[in-house]
DNA sequence: CGTTTTGTTTCAGA
DNA sequence: GTCTGAAACAAAAC
Protein backbone atom coordinates (compact mmCIF):
# COMPACT_ATOMS: atom_id res chain seq x y z
CA UNK A 1 0.00 0.00 0.00
CA UNK A 2 2.88 2.28 0.35
CA UNK A 3 3.32 5.33 -1.92
CA UNK A 4 1.84 9.01 -0.95
CA UNK A 5 -1.29 8.36 -2.70
CA UNK A 6 -1.81 5.18 -0.91
CA UNK A 7 -1.72 7.09 2.28
CA UNK A 8 -4.28 9.61 1.85
CA UNK A 9 -6.74 6.87 1.45
CA UNK A 10 -5.63 5.55 4.40
CA UNK A 11 -5.98 8.95 6.33
CA UNK A 12 -9.41 9.96 4.98
CA UNK A 13 -10.80 6.22 6.07
CA UNK A 14 -9.38 6.28 9.23
CA UNK A 15 -10.72 10.28 9.25
CA UNK A 16 -13.70 9.17 12.23
CA UNK A 17 -11.18 8.37 14.53
CA UNK A 18 -10.74 12.24 15.01
CA UNK A 19 -11.67 13.07 18.51
CA UNK A 20 -12.11 9.39 19.67
CA UNK A 21 -9.93 8.11 22.94
CA UNK A 22 -7.92 5.16 22.88
CA UNK A 23 -8.93 2.94 25.29
CA UNK A 24 -6.90 -0.20 24.89
CA UNK A 25 -3.21 -0.88 22.78
CA UNK A 26 -1.81 -4.04 21.61
CA UNK A 27 0.79 -5.37 19.19
CA UNK A 28 4.28 -6.48 18.99
CA UNK A 29 5.63 -2.87 18.61
CA UNK A 30 8.34 -2.08 21.13
CA UNK A 31 6.86 1.10 21.61
CA UNK A 32 5.92 2.29 25.13
CA UNK A 33 2.06 1.15 24.49
CA UNK A 34 0.84 2.43 27.70
CA UNK A 35 1.53 5.88 26.80
CA UNK A 36 -1.09 5.89 24.41
CA UNK A 37 -4.23 4.48 26.92
CA UNK A 38 -6.09 7.00 27.58
CA UNK A 39 -5.01 9.79 25.11
CA UNK A 40 -7.40 11.68 22.60
CA UNK A 41 -6.51 11.78 19.20
CA UNK A 42 -6.18 15.72 18.01
CA UNK A 43 -5.66 14.67 13.75
CA UNK A 44 -4.81 12.54 11.54
CA UNK A 45 -2.62 13.63 9.19
CA UNK A 46 0.33 12.48 6.68
CA UNK A 47 3.27 13.42 5.06
CA UNK A 48 4.63 11.22 1.82
CA UNK A 49 4.61 8.37 3.06
CA UNK A 50 4.19 8.49 6.87
CA UNK A 51 0.58 8.51 8.34
CA UNK A 52 0.42 10.71 11.68
CA UNK A 53 -1.78 10.28 14.55
CA UNK A 54 -1.36 13.32 16.23
CA UNK A 55 -1.87 13.43 20.26
CA UNK A 56 -1.45 16.09 22.88
CA UNK A 57 2.30 16.88 22.44
CA UNK A 58 3.39 14.00 21.00
CA UNK A 59 2.44 11.90 17.37
CA UNK A 60 2.80 8.15 16.50
CA UNK A 61 4.07 8.21 13.08
CA UNK A 62 3.61 4.84 11.18
CA UNK A 63 5.47 3.95 8.06
CA UNK A 64 4.08 0.71 5.94
CA UNK A 65 7.26 0.26 4.21
CA UNK A 66 7.31 -2.08 1.46
CA UNK A 67 4.70 -4.99 2.88
CA UNK A 68 2.52 -3.01 5.53
CA UNK A 69 -1.22 -3.07 5.56
CA UNK A 70 -3.77 -2.33 7.98
CA UNK A 71 -7.42 -2.86 9.18
CA UNK A 72 -10.08 -0.82 10.06
CA UNK A 73 -12.41 -2.12 12.40
CA UNK A 74 -11.69 -5.55 11.10
CA UNK A 75 -8.76 -7.83 11.65
CA UNK A 76 -6.19 -9.86 9.91
CA UNK A 77 -4.86 -13.45 11.33
CA UNK A 78 -1.69 -12.27 11.62
CA UNK A 79 -0.49 -10.42 14.85
CA UNK A 80 -0.88 -6.22 14.85
CA UNK A 81 2.19 -4.95 14.83
CA UNK A 82 -0.25 -1.96 17.01
CA UNK A 83 -3.85 -1.95 17.38
CA UNK A 84 -5.71 1.18 19.01
CA UNK A 85 -9.03 0.29 20.26
CA UNK A 86 -11.83 3.09 21.18
CA UNK A 87 -15.24 2.90 22.41
CA UNK A 88 -18.10 1.88 20.76
CA UNK A 89 -15.50 -1.20 19.41
CA UNK A 90 -13.82 0.68 16.71
CA UNK A 91 -10.42 0.10 16.33
CA UNK A 92 -6.92 1.12 13.80
CA UNK A 93 -4.79 -1.93 13.44
CA UNK A 94 -2.01 -1.78 11.13
CA UNK A 95 0.84 -4.99 10.71
CA UNK A 96 4.75 -5.48 9.21
CA UNK A 97 4.68 -1.73 9.57
CA UNK A 98 7.23 0.50 11.41
CA UNK A 99 6.09 2.76 14.53
CA UNK A 100 7.80 5.36 16.00
CA UNK A 101 6.64 8.11 18.61
CA UNK A 102 7.58 11.65 17.12
CA UNK A 103 7.85 14.35 20.49
CA UNK A 104 6.29 17.86 20.22
CA UNK A 105 4.70 19.56 17.36
CA UNK A 106 4.09 18.00 13.61
CA UNK A 107 4.36 21.61 12.18
CA UNK A 108 7.68 21.66 13.68
CA UNK A 109 9.49 18.16 12.89
CA UNK A 110 7.57 17.88 9.32
CA UNK A 111 8.05 20.36 6.25
CA UNK A 112 4.82 19.95 4.41
CA UNK A 113 5.69 21.70 1.39
CA UNK A 114 7.90 19.02 0.46
CA UNK A 115 4.35 16.30 0.29
CA UNK A 116 3.55 16.31 -3.33
CA UNK A 117 -0.15 15.12 -1.84
CA UNK A 118 -0.32 18.86 0.62
CA UNK A 119 -1.99 21.98 -0.13
CA UNK A 120 1.00 23.59 1.24
CA UNK A 121 3.32 21.44 -1.78
CA UNK A 122 5.71 24.30 -3.17
CA UNK A 123 6.77 23.61 -7.07
CA UNK A 124 9.01 26.13 -7.18
CA UNK A 125 10.91 25.31 -3.72
CA UNK A 126 11.03 21.28 -5.30
CA UNK A 127 12.51 23.13 -9.12
CA UNK A 128 15.40 25.00 -6.81
CA UNK A 129 16.27 21.95 -4.68
CA UNK A 130 16.59 20.17 -8.29
CA UNK A 131 18.80 22.67 -9.49
CA UNK A 132 21.15 22.58 -6.87
CA UNK A 133 21.81 18.71 -7.16
CA UNK A 134 23.28 18.90 -10.78
CA UNK A 135 25.26 15.83 -11.00
CA UNK A 136 21.60 13.44 -9.41
CA UNK A 137 20.27 11.23 -11.57
CA UNK A 138 16.58 11.90 -11.97
CA UNK A 139 15.73 8.38 -11.20
CA UNK A 140 16.87 8.99 -7.83
CA UNK A 141 15.65 12.55 -7.40
CA UNK A 142 12.37 11.40 -7.72
CA UNK A 143 12.72 8.88 -4.68
CA UNK A 144 14.08 11.17 -2.62
CA UNK A 145 12.09 11.72 -0.12
CA UNK A 146 13.59 14.87 0.87
CA UNK A 147 12.63 16.47 -2.53
CA UNK A 148 9.21 14.48 -3.10
CA UNK A 149 7.75 12.98 -0.35
CA UNK A 150 5.61 10.20 -1.02
CA UNK A 151 6.68 9.49 -4.72
CA UNK A 152 7.82 5.64 -5.00
CA UNK A 153 8.91 3.64 -7.77
CA UNK A 154 5.62 3.14 -9.77
CA UNK A 155 4.95 6.92 -9.70
CA UNK A 156 8.56 7.49 -10.32
CA UNK A 157 8.67 4.95 -13.85
CA UNK A 158 5.22 6.37 -14.81
CA UNK A 159 6.46 10.50 -14.56
CA UNK A 160 9.55 9.75 -16.16
CA UNK A 161 7.58 7.94 -19.34
CA UNK A 162 5.11 10.73 -19.31
CA UNK A 163 7.81 13.84 -19.91
CA UNK A 164 9.78 11.13 -22.13
CA UNK A 165 13.12 11.81 -19.66
CA UNK A 166 15.64 8.75 -19.46
CA UNK A 167 15.44 7.61 -15.67
CA UNK A 168 19.99 8.28 -16.04
CA UNK A 169 19.34 11.57 -16.99
CA UNK A 170 21.09 13.98 -14.94
CA UNK A 171 19.60 17.12 -13.32
CA UNK A 172 22.00 19.58 -14.65
CA UNK A 173 21.22 18.34 -17.98
CA UNK A 174 17.43 19.44 -18.09
CA UNK A 175 16.46 22.31 -19.88
CA UNK A 176 13.94 24.64 -17.75
CA UNK A 177 10.96 23.14 -19.17
CA UNK A 178 11.57 19.85 -18.94
CA UNK A 179 12.08 20.53 -14.96
CA UNK A 180 8.97 22.09 -14.61
CA UNK A 181 7.36 18.75 -16.09
CA UNK A 182 9.52 16.72 -14.20
CA UNK A 183 8.13 18.55 -10.61
CA UNK A 184 4.74 19.07 -12.62
CA UNK A 185 4.02 15.26 -13.20
CA UNK A 186 5.13 14.21 -9.73
CA UNK A 187 2.40 15.90 -8.80
CA UNK A 188 -0.45 15.58 -11.40
CA UNK A 189 0.77 11.43 -11.97
CA UNK A 190 -0.01 11.30 -7.63
CA UNK A 191 -3.44 12.52 -7.69
CA UNK A 192 -4.28 10.72 -10.73
CA UNK A 193 -2.88 7.65 -8.85
CA UNK A 194 -5.15 8.49 -5.81
CA UNK A 195 -8.01 8.72 -8.15
CA UNK A 196 -7.46 4.86 -9.93
CA UNK A 197 -6.31 3.68 -6.85
CA UNK A 198 -9.99 4.37 -4.67
CA UNK A 199 -11.46 3.00 -8.07
CA UNK A 200 -9.53 -0.17 -7.81
CA UNK A 201 -7.97 1.15 -11.74
CA UNK A 202 -4.95 1.92 -10.71
CA UNK A 203 -2.71 -0.79 -12.81
CA UNK A 204 -4.80 -0.29 -15.97
CA UNK A 205 -3.64 2.83 -16.21
CA UNK A 206 0.39 1.92 -16.07
CA UNK A 207 1.38 2.95 -19.16
CA UNK A 208 5.11 2.28 -18.30
CA UNK A 209 5.52 -0.12 -14.91
CA UNK A 210 5.59 -3.40 -15.04
CA UNK A 211 4.78 -3.29 -18.78
CA UNK A 212 6.26 -5.37 -21.74
CA UNK A 213 5.93 -2.41 -24.40
CA UNK A 214 6.48 0.99 -24.88
CA UNK A 215 2.33 2.03 -25.51
CA UNK A 216 4.28 5.18 -28.11
CA UNK A 217 6.60 3.42 -30.50
CA UNK A 218 6.09 -0.28 -29.67
CA UNK A 219 9.23 -1.47 -28.86
CA UNK A 220 10.14 -3.27 -25.71
CA UNK A 221 10.87 -1.00 -22.60
CA UNK A 222 14.09 -1.76 -20.97
CA UNK A 223 13.86 -3.22 -17.69
CA UNK A 224 16.66 -2.87 -15.38
CA UNK A 225 17.82 -1.69 -11.85
CA UNK A 226 18.78 1.92 -11.89
CA UNK A 227 20.44 4.81 -9.86
CA UNK A 228 21.74 4.68 -6.68
CA UNK A 229 18.73 3.40 -5.75
CA UNK A 230 18.82 0.28 -7.49
CA UNK A 231 15.32 0.46 -8.37
CA UNK A 232 13.42 -1.34 -10.83
CA UNK A 233 13.15 1.27 -13.98
CA UNK A 234 10.64 0.39 -17.33
CA UNK A 235 11.62 2.89 -19.87
CA UNK A 236 11.72 3.31 -24.09
CA UNK A 237 15.26 4.08 -25.28
CA UNK A 238 13.74 5.46 -28.47
CA UNK A 239 10.77 7.73 -26.37
CA UNK A 240 12.58 8.47 -23.83
CA UNK A 241 15.96 10.97 -24.18
CA UNK A 242 18.80 10.55 -21.98
CA UNK A 243 19.70 14.21 -21.11
CA UNK A 244 23.00 14.58 -20.10
CA UNK A 245 25.28 17.76 -19.07
CA UNK A 246 27.90 18.58 -22.09
CA UNK A 247 31.18 19.25 -19.45
CA UNK A 248 31.67 15.66 -18.77
C1' DC B 1 5.62 -22.71 -5.98
C1' DG B 2 9.61 -19.92 -6.28
C1' DT B 3 10.46 -15.20 -7.41
C1' DT B 4 9.75 -10.54 -7.01
C1' DT B 5 8.97 -6.23 -4.87
C1' DT B 6 4.49 0.20 -4.32
C1' DG B 7 10.62 1.09 1.16
C1' DT B 8 13.62 2.40 4.70
C1' DT B 9 17.02 1.77 8.33
C1' DT B 10 21.15 0.01 10.01
C1' DC B 11 25.67 -1.36 10.01
C1' DA B 12 30.11 -3.02 8.41
C1' DG B 13 33.85 -1.82 5.75
C1' DA B 14 36.41 1.19 2.76
C1' DG C 1 33.43 11.86 9.29
C1' DT C 2 31.36 10.04 4.98
C1' DC C 3 30.15 7.15 1.41
C1' DT C 4 28.50 2.58 -0.31
C1' DG C 5 26.44 -1.70 -0.54
C1' DA C 6 24.32 -5.41 1.55
C1' DA C 7 21.34 -7.20 4.94
C1' DA C 8 17.24 -7.12 7.46
C1' DC C 9 12.50 -6.81 7.72
C1' DA C 10 8.17 -9.47 5.98
C1' DA C 11 3.98 -10.64 2.91
C1' DA C 12 1.18 -10.92 -1.04
C1' DA C 13 0.96 -10.83 -6.01
C1' DC C 14 2.42 -13.01 -10.01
Amino acid sequence: MPEGPSIVILRELAADFYGKKILHVEGNSKIDKTRLVGQYIKSLRSWGKHFLIEFSGFSLCIHLLMFGSYRINERKESPPRLSLQCSDKTELNFYACSVKYIEGELDEFYDWSVDVMSDFWNPAATRKKLRALPEKWVCDALLDQDIFAGVGNIIKNEVLFRIHVHPLSTLGALSSPKLHALVEQARTYSFEFLEWKKAFVLKQHWLAHNQPTCPRCGILFIRAYLGKTHRRSFYCEHCQKRYLSTKS
